[in-house]
DNA sequence: CGAATATAAGTCGCACACGATTTAATCGTA
DNA sequence: TACGATTAAATCGTGTGCGACTTATATTCG
């Protein structure tokens, strides 16, 4: 039997890439009965906090931002857009761009998500300095990985 | 306008949770080309590591260290199955029980994946310093992730 | 100018994730 | 021992992610 030993790179503990996945996972799950109160699933959340910081902007600018491609963000921005949280428009200036406006209601939800962050921290209880630490490891690993050549 | 200020607890940048989940997005990124020549997702390479150091293995057993739950790990082991990686079939102790056993072609691809971890870990460049620390910390939240009360 | 190229979004197909529910088997206990 | 509660998988529906491709528009340069 290959039986794997207590050192092999092959064995789960040993991986930094589980813990990312997971603790992923378990975050976004922790998420969900704040936002599901407002119609909102975790990545449409986030789309709405840069588009909170910049409206109008264009498809491929909330793509470099939420780092996701129009085949993800397309059929998503359509929900928000039917929900009526966003408008969706081509630009005049260049026609193959694609506006995203908050509209009233899109602005106006900012105010319900605004103690998501605080209640969200406070049912982990995670230690301030140790989310501070993580999350500046978690944005230069993300730096590092963004900028990798693609393929 | 409500725009969003420097500090404000709402702005992207502000979040733990968005490097958290772009950076595992990414890391899931990079295994594909390494992974698609074994015919694997990054998922069913998870779930094979853990068949790896124990098999055979039922399907909860598998879930409690994935922290997938049947409705995930039901259709992936059955695509597994179709591979001829694993075999599915009921334990005769109790019939509720689906085990999970490795086949050989299940076990002799654990040496094909031996040199993924390297490879991977080669293709970041990340200092094994920082790695280890954010590894560490990462299974700490993890572990504080998963201890919450469900619900 | 105009063809080749590049770019922005969208479409398609597949494989997760996961809440909610269902089915089947086992367990607990009155 | 019967029967309600519990448990293990599976099923179902929705919403991502993403590779591969298409479509429409703009740009470049011969």
């Amino acid at each position: 039997m290959s039986e794997t030993l207590p050192g092999d790179p092959l064995r789960l503990e040993q991986q930094l890439c589980f813990p990312l996945y997971a603790a992923s996972r378990l975050v976004t799950r922790l998420y969900q009965p704040l936002l599901e109160p407002l119609g909102l699933t975790y990545p449409q959340y986030i789309v709405l906090m840069i588009l909170w910081e910049e409206s109008p902007c264009s498809v491929s600018r909330i793509g470099e931002r939420a780092l996701l491609a129009s085949n993800t963000l397309t059929p998503l921005l359509k929900r928000l857009e039917q929900q009526g949280l966003v408008q969706r428009s081509r630009a005049a200036h260049d026609e193959r761009v694609v506006t995203i406006a908050l509209t009233e209601a899109g602005q106006a939800l900012r105010r319900d998500c605004a103690c998501v962050p605080a209640k969200l921290y406070q049912q982990v209880g995670y230690p301030l300095d140790e989310a501070r630490q993580l999350k500046a490891q978690l944005d230069t690993l993300l730096a590092r990985l963004a900028s990798l050549p693609p393929g």
